[in-house]
DNA sequence: TAAAAATCTAAACATTTGTTATCGTTTCCA
DNA sequence: TGGAAACGATAACAAATGTTTAGATTTTTA
């Protein structure tokens, strides 16, 4: 158990007092399934990290169409890390689709973390080059592969994830319609 | 003079022997108009910071089409920084589409700035946030704004971008032909 | 557990975007 | 500096993707 002190000790070199210093900080969180955990137009303040659960975060735009911009699952950070780092306003919504517990790390712990931790600076640079690395993959595929070549492979990224999400939201993950979709699977 | 100085500072808090002692490890490099700074499948082993000029990044799918990436305007760092993070080859090239001189930052002199720099692990950790930040820009425009839409505000991330590079990259960049560039700026 | 909501597929049609070819202009470089 | 290459616009056609509507099935929840 303990599951973010497994990941924090993958990451970094922190002893078990640094550890628990750390972790009182933070609380941990149920949310039942279709809760919004944070939403827009808020300043994200949160860091999660999912011990149980799978956390949608998704953007609605000047029509009201909701748009699936990315699944976070077990034993991963997850935020509107663009806006947290801004402290602005934010522009997504973070949605359990499953009954999820999270540890809640807020910004003073985050910060606390920073200049307390011995090598607290190298996780938060860890962390940023993790999601970086993510977006760049992502960014890429979507110049030189196809919708359905995304689709294909979307277990890379998301093990399990057509037993876990509806295929409506996946669609909307890779930038087409469900029909479309739909289509793309036949051939 | 000596960009790279006033921007480091500008991010950390580093005194000038510590400035010193990282930047003779770096060496200043010009590359001609159209020249490959860095080619794909090797393992890229060095940082850019631009001091004049213009980099473009591009991948090569499948069919020998090329896909205009990024654009690296003065005073930033660019590299292929996903691959040089994980030490694997590249999969993009670095091109100077104009005149440009570069400082070479080497692995090595990164590595040497982690562990020597009071601040370097910070200073890692804000480049790769910075990053971040640009890189979920563009992933929430790809799904909220039009082709049309993200084409009027390009000069918002590339200031003067249509004096300086052909209009058939920013479409490539955008995701589109240079046809339906051209038509979409009709209407 | 039964009604309501969500989900997936399908077809027909509309719109967007890509492809090919052409042409005049500009830019480049030998 | 002059020929060649690159560039941008346009038209006609093709392919990919979106929209609307409908219906059958599954899932949710009151």
């Amino acid at each position: 158990m303990d599951q973010i002190r497994r990941v924090m000790k993958q990451m970094i070199n922190v002893s078990e007092d640094e550890l628990k210093n750390f972790l009182d900080q933070t609380i941990t969180k149920t949310f039942k399934r279709q809760t919004i955990i944070s939403a827009p137009d808020a300043i994200p303040n949160n860091i999660y990290f999912i011990n149980r659960g799978l956390i949608r975060v998704l953007i609605t735009d000047h029509e009201g169409t909701e748009h699936t911009i990315h699944f976070a699952l077990e034993n991963q950070f997850i935020a509107d890390y663009s806006n947290f780092i801004q402290q602005q306003p934010s522009f997504y919504s973070l949605q359990a689709l499953e009954d999820t517990e999270v540890v809640v790390l807020p910004r003073s712990a985050i910060e606390w973390g920073y200049t307390h931790l011995t090598e607290g600076q190298k996780m938060g640079r860890l962390i940023a080059e993790y999601y970086f690395i993510y977006q760049d993959d992502r960014i890429k595929n979507r110049y030189v592969r196809t919708p359905k070549e995304r689709y294909d492979s979307i277990t890379e990224v998301f093990p399990n994830i057509h037993n876990r999400v509806p295929q409506h939201m996946i669609a909307s993950y890779l930038g087409i319609t469900p029909i479309h979709l739909s289509r793309l699977k036949k051939s």
